[in-house]
DNA sequence: CGGCTGATTGATCCCGGTCAAATGAGGTGG
DNA sequence: CCACCTCATTTGACCGGGATCAATCAGCCG
């Protein structure tokens, strides 16, 4: 059930860490943008379509842990993830532009998020430069992850499908700071997996054994652990430079 | 060769007419708008570079006329066209703000396109909140694109794919002004569209006849030909909610 | 213990890839 | 005007990666 959460803790950490890492704060911004966040806390279980297809938009979503995915489907019921959502990351910054969505937003974990509301936002926009910047960034970023999943659903066989998508979540999580030496974790299904990729679940399935089986990757119990991540990238074709927004850190 | 250009005559109209379907425009908008794109128009030859994968970006660009596409390629040589870049949209809007750009951009026709310095750009975003907020959209519009790509990429059949393609393009150039009847230009390679749709060229030319074949279309000298839109969509699994974006004009 | 969801395995099939060659359509130089 | 070259489209034959169908197995929960 979603329902309003009261806690702190912390939690915004996620969130301020990814955006230092886009693009400089000023504290001020940093303090305003905490401050929105505390003000407009949610949880939600596993499995829960925060926004569906079709759904007008007013306002806008941080995710603070958890997984959510975007995703579509045919009338026949393929279905596509076009993206997972990550801590820290955005659910749909500006959307509130449209009309409608074209997509549907699910959770595939427990999730807590942060909500604000559309005049709020904007308001903190116009105040906060360094902000307005670093969410603009993010939108530019995820285009380019979008347009990186486009090479990986035409053109890269099913194994390097898999493994490139393991690089880029392990690179996407890293600075959040949610990767621990070299695994991180991974709680989706392997549905979801095939969803992502563009396989069946059957052939998802075998490409993972493959990949156990040459020692690339384990994957137990929700987690991703990465023997060797160059051997893993070098199987994938990854080419980093798509992410290089995000600074080193 | 890439060479600026002198000759003006209402070639800015694709892009006015475009941006009104995205976001009405201020009349002081629309003068701004196009005082900045006469003031840098250049034309370039077809299968020309514009941007290569990894430069840094300090200017927009804007389309007048012609047709480019962005694509990626992996190490081995395998591309995947990850968009077409239509008449009156725009390149790169904000990407000035990454350090260098993570895919190409390439004419596939000879084009003519209005490059805007970032200074002159920030300039123009900062004194006419409508531009401001179209270019926006435009960016929310080419992620939502992206993501249809996505699905079409990962779980349409072949046949699915081309049709969805023909029917997206269609429905981009009508805003422009760009269809006549129910036909339009359609002036790329079966490479190209094999590249575009994630098939071999072979896979997509024998794709080809068979839409040929049940009448749905003509390609035939660079001009597509739709029969019967509604059947085309139809065989495309097309969803128009993904364009909602443009106003009915 | 039964029911459910997710992971795994086996057997078979077919869509779309690959290889190779032929045809056509401009373009160009003699 | 023709020989020749190049690039795009088309055709044919064959192959294989990944889909599909159908069970089985393993946790987990009520």
């Amino acid at each position: 059930m979603r329902s309003q959460s009261t806690t702190d803790g912390g939690l915004a950490q996620a969130v301020i860490r990814r955006f230092h890492a886009l693009r400089p704060l000023s504290d001020e911004a940093v303090g305003a943008l905490e401050q929105a966040i505390l003000e407009g806390l949610f949880r939600a279980g596993p499995g829960e379509d925060l926004v569906a297809e079709g759904d007008p938009i007013d306002s806008v979503r941080i995710v603070l842990s958890g997984w959510l995915y975007r995703h579509k489907t045919l009338e026949d019921g393929r279905r596509q993830i076009v993206n997972f959502i990550l801590p820290g990351e955005t659910c749909d910054a500006h959307a509130y532009l449209l009309s409608t969505i074209d997509h549907s937003i699910t959770t595939a974990t427990p999730v807590t998020y942060a909500e604000i509301k559309r005049a709020r936002f904007e308001k903190l926009m116009a105040s906060e430069r360094t902000l307005a910047e670093a969410f603009m960034c993010e939108t530019l970023l995820n285009n380019a992850i979008q347009r990186e999943w486009a090479i990986n659903l035409g053109r890269r066989a099913a194994l390097e499908k898999v493994a490139h998508l393991f690089c880029e979540i392990y690179e996407r999580l890293r600075p959040v700071g949610l990767v621990d030496g070299n695994s991180c974790s991974f709680p989706v299904t392997q549905m979801d997996l095939a969803d992502a990729t563009g396989l069946s679940v059957v052939h998802l399935n075998r490409t993972i054994q493959e990949l156990r089986a040459t020692g690339l990757i384990t994957l137990r119990e929700r987690t991703l652990t990465i023997a060797d991540l160059d051997a893993l990238k070098s199987a994938a074709l990854y080419s980093p430079n798509y992410l290089q927004l995000y600074r080193q850190v």
